[in-house]
DNA sequence: GAATGCTGTTCCATAGTGTCGAACAGCGTT
DNA sequence: AACGCTGTTCGACACTATGGAACAGCATTC
């Protein structure tokens, strides 16, 4: 363990959406270390565009961190064969489409179309999230043994963010069942007030889910069973994700997409 | 400058898309450092989720980058009050949208809506282009002075993306004397074949440009003057956009959105 | 099946360097 | 004009990052 690195992450990992730029004096008071230290740290990264400074007196986080997503491997491996079928699938479906990683805890949202309807100005693209009140969490719970699924919710907890929330381990249980039997899973504004999604599990080579992918709206329709194919288009292209993943379902599927628009893949 | 710090930097953008996972070996044969001490710098690394380790022989940056973006300050500033309006402007067009920042001498993508009619797999978002090829660029360009324009292209170049690439500065000043007339750039696929662009530019309080928004399309029609009100639109979402970042305009605009969607704002 | 070449990993002493207190400087306020 | 607040620079000491060498785990090869 590089200690001199360890304070570098330390320092990028004190600015936030709700603070981005902050002066040495915020820094200092937030991380147990001398000024001077955090100022030769800081003079590193400005120097390689992880940091710049602005105003000349605060600093915050610089684009080279942009730049670099691209070369993540999520983002190398698994946005980059998902995103085309993820926007057919937003011009289809005309809203939101999200694609999620699946860390082993919580959902990283890696890729996003996103509809004029999405309330929040924020890009979900770089937000973690519980899994237990989203259609993407969901559906990757889904696919998992009820084991692992309390591991997890021992670990993250179920905390409530909105009125319909899931907090108590046998509902979930219940809802993760219904999901199983449907196919994909369903969240009832129950991160966010004004949002509905469907949502998909994702799985690799070895049959295991890595993420899923969600349709999500601000009208409670895009929920209702049978109102509209949008659940069959939405499963058509996980199941294509997973294919190109290396998935091979162990009974093949005869699901093909309802809209015309997906025949040429 | 602490040495340690910039190590671990080089490390990490030893990684790229083409090459998103590397083994221990490859990165000490690109790098003039010993195995043992990139091996220390990846565990510290892994500790921190910047690196994460794949198949057990080879590594890759994790996931912790794309969190950190959501912090980034361009990110917190200008993408975030961008969103909503280019979302709406994806929606009015049917084309992709895009939302670039001015870091000096390139354009950093850091929001895109993107449409299935865009031709590569990866998103634009994370990419770092020239400026002379590119509507965004050059709606940059244009509101520059041609001193500064004359810098930029000598610190990098003009280089030639397709055969309409524009590659000498006598050539590109022309083009942007009419780029400032229309009030918007155009890109007849001087960066990519198949890829026609509207781009305007956005500027921040003190009137200098920061960046730019974009209409992208495959279809050519979409840079033909007056053949539909796009560009109208576009022109309105950066005008909207620079007001949001605290510009006020010398002479106040009378441009007004042509679609009755923008109406609200 | 033993030997060889590769991989990633661990060990350890030394030299180099990151650390941190203190002193400095540049502003705005009092 | 003096104070309190910034960010910045300095410098000596102690720590710790460094990198060679040795180890271990696997395939491939002979």
């Amino acid at each position: 363990m590089i200690q001199s690195v360890l304070k570098a992450i330390d320092i990028m990992t004190v600015f936030s959406t709700e603070e981005p730029c902050l002066t040495l004096a915020q820094i200092s008071e937030r991380l147990p270390m001398p000024k001077s230290t955090i100022h030769h740290l800081l003079a590193t990264l400005i120097s390689r565009g992880f940091i710049e400074k602005v105003n000349d007196d605060s600093y915050a986080l610089g684009t080279a961190i942009v730049s670099l997503s691209q070369a993540v491997r999520v983002n190398a491996e698994l946005r980059d064969r998902a995103a085309p079928l993820l926007r057919e699938l937003a011009e289809i479906a005309k809203e939101s489409v999200y694609l999620t990683y699946f860390d082993g805890s919580y959902i990283l949202y890696i890729y996003a179309v996103e509809s004029s309807k999405r309330l929040m100005a924020r890009t979900a693209v770089g937000e973690q999230v519980h899994l237990h009140c989203t259609a993407n969490g969901k559906s990757i719970l889904a696919a998992l043994s009820p084991d692992r699924v309390d591991d997890i919710i021992r670990r993250t907890g179920m905390p409530r963010f909105t009125h319909t929330t899931l907090t108590n381990s046998e509902d979930l249980h219940i809802e993760l069942a219904a999901s199983r039997q449907r196919g994909y899973a369903v969240d009832r504004e129950e991160h966010e007030l004004g949002t509905f999604c469907l949502g998909a599990v994702i799985r690799n080579a070895a049959g295991e889910p890595i993420g899923g992918c969600s349709l999500s709206g601000a009208d409670e329709s895009i929920v209702h069973d049978g109102s509209n194919g949008l659940a069959v288009d939405l499963l058509y292209v996980a199941q294509e994700i997973s294919r190109r993943m290396g998935y091979v379902p162990a009974t093949p599927s005869l699901l093909a997409p309802k809209s015309a628009h997906f025949i040429h893949h």
